[in-house]
Order: structure tokens, then sequence, then C-alpha cells
DNA sequence: TGGAAATCAATAAAAATTATCCAAAAGGAA
DNA sequence: TTCCTTTTGGATAATTTTTATTGATTTCCA
């Protein structure tokens, strides 16, 4: 749990208890999409609008509170911002796991470089099968 | 450019001209959108619908003759599937260059191990400037 | 404790995607 | 070929997703 008052404060940006909490929600969750933000915040603030939702998630985003990890075929999800990191995402329960680089950054920055390109941000995802998905199928066979 | 009839009947889907065409500029341009994809067609074939763009791209993404490339913030462009490799994309001119895995993905597979991870597809993408935009940036200054 | 600036909620509008329905075309069998 | 079944396309409507607008409310600093 971080302190999100400062670090809307550093960008500038009003603490709001609908931000505050939408940012909340995000870091308990990890890693979460529009409509699951939305869901969440609504049950403690009946009254927001979705397209406050959207709002907030678009200049906290700009700058650079929290991150987009588009996925494919759904929609985004939501990060609050932290070490670069890359995502093991399964395409059976849709669970978005951390990864760290490691000497991974190395290579990729080393290949942007041979082909001349000024490299600024890194986004790799990994589709597959969770371990827990695994053993459930494992289970039924 | 590849024989598209083949690929079709290989997936039981039947040769239209819409949809040879349409993966004809897939192919010619490598990576198109939607729209662009839409727009091209129009010109050879003023009666389409974009319906019938979505439609088709969605059966040939389902039938893995084509492929999702999705961009954070943009609409998702889609190539002729081809052997595995990752992007670099030019956030000044919106360009996608094709860059060979080599080690980086015997680096990736076993991380996937590492965490218990089936891994059935990566998806790496590297957001910054192209050679072209660097030099047309540089000319200003 | 004002008051300017930012933000919220409600709502409308726009943009993107998907569904429906019928005519037309494709492709296999005769 | 011709016939027939199935798939597909085009028009259009409907749905979903996202963004813009606007006036009321809130934040926060002087
Ligand atoms: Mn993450
Ligand atoms: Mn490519
Ligand atoms: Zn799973
Ligand atoms: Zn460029």
């Amino acid at each position: 749990m971080g302190d999100y008052i400062s670090m809307l404060k550093q960008n500038g940006l009003k603490t709001t208890f609908q931000r505050l909490y939408i940012m909340q929600v995000i870091d308990d969750y990890g890693h979460l999409d529009i409509d699951e933000i939305y869901s969440k915040v609504l049950l403690v603030h009946p009254s927001i609008s979705l397209a406050t939702i959207y709002k907030n998630i678009l200049t906290l985003v700009e700058k650079k509170v929290i991150k987009e990890v588009p996925i494919e075929g759904k929609k985004s999800k939501y990060e609050i911002l932290k070490q670069d990191h890359f995502h093991l995402i399964c395409i059976e329960c849709g669970s978005v796991e951390d990864c760290d680089y490691e000497e991974l950054s190395g290579v990729v920055s080393s290949s942007s470089r041979h082909h001349h390109f000024l490299q600024k941000k890194v986004e790799l995802s990994v589709y597959g099968y969770c371990k827990k998905c695994i053993d459930k199928i494992n289970e039924k066979s």
C-alpha cells in the first residue's frame, strides 16, 4: 500500500475520495479493468459515475501514476506504476502475474539499439495457463 | 506474397474476393488496423461493408490465419501469421517494425517455466522512436 | 475563511463493435 | 454443368465502449 496522497500531489492532482479509492482498489487487486474498478468503487461510493472512472483512469495514466496493461481480445487492465516487469496472463482464468525482467531487459534494449530504435517502454506479455489452471485441468483427466 | 487460397482452404473457409483482398492488403502493408484495411479494400471493392471487415478479421484471427497486434492507446493492428517475432512501435509516426527473437525467446520461456506457467504465446512490443523519426527530430535542432 | 481552479455526476454524443436478416455466392455431389 | 447446402456479404439496427459537455460541488492555498 503506497502513499497515494503524495503520489497525487507530486503530479498536481487533487486528492478526492473517488480518485484515492480508485488507486486503492487497483493496488489491492494488482490488475483491474475499467469495469472491475467501477463495480468495486460503486460498493463504497454508490453515486460515482462510470464516466468519472474513465476520466480518472485517463489522467492517472497520463501522469504515470498508473499504467495500462493491454490484454489481447479483452479490455486493458490497469496497475499502480512500479518497477519494470512483465506479465504472465492466464487465458483460462484471466489472472495476471507479475514477473521480473532480470537478464531479459538487457537483451531487449540491445536489440532495440541494433535497429537504431530509441526505446522508451517495453511491453512483454506471456499468454498461457497458470499453475492453478494446469492443476485443475490435470485433475479432470 | 503467400498462397492465400490454400491458407483459407486448410481452415475450411471459402475464398471470396473480399476475404482474399483483406489478406492481400494486410500482407502488402505488413501491419494494418481495421480502418486502414477498410479504406484500402474500399478502393477496389466500393460496395464492401465495414461489418464485413470486422466479421472477416474475427474469423481469420480465430483460424490463426492472421494475428492481432495490440497497440497501447490505439486500435489493434493485424498481420499475416508468420514466424514468431516482436515489434518496434514508433510513438511518433505509428510505424511497426518486425524484429527477430533470437536469444530472447529462450530467456522468456525459461522464465515462464520457472513460474510453473504453461506458455502458449508471447507478445513483446517495444515503444519508442524509429530511426526515421529520430533523424527528423535531430534535423530541427 | 474566501475564491479560483479542479473535479464530480449526469447526461448527451460519438465511436467502436456486434447482431440480425435476407439475398448472393461458393463449392461439393450428381 | 446443374442442383443444393452452407457460408458469406451487405444493409442496417442494436449494443457496447469511450469521450465531451455542463452546471453543481469540492479541494486547497493564500
Ligand atoms: Mn503488473
Ligand atoms: Mn509483425
Ligand atoms: Zn489460470
Ligand atoms: Zn517513427
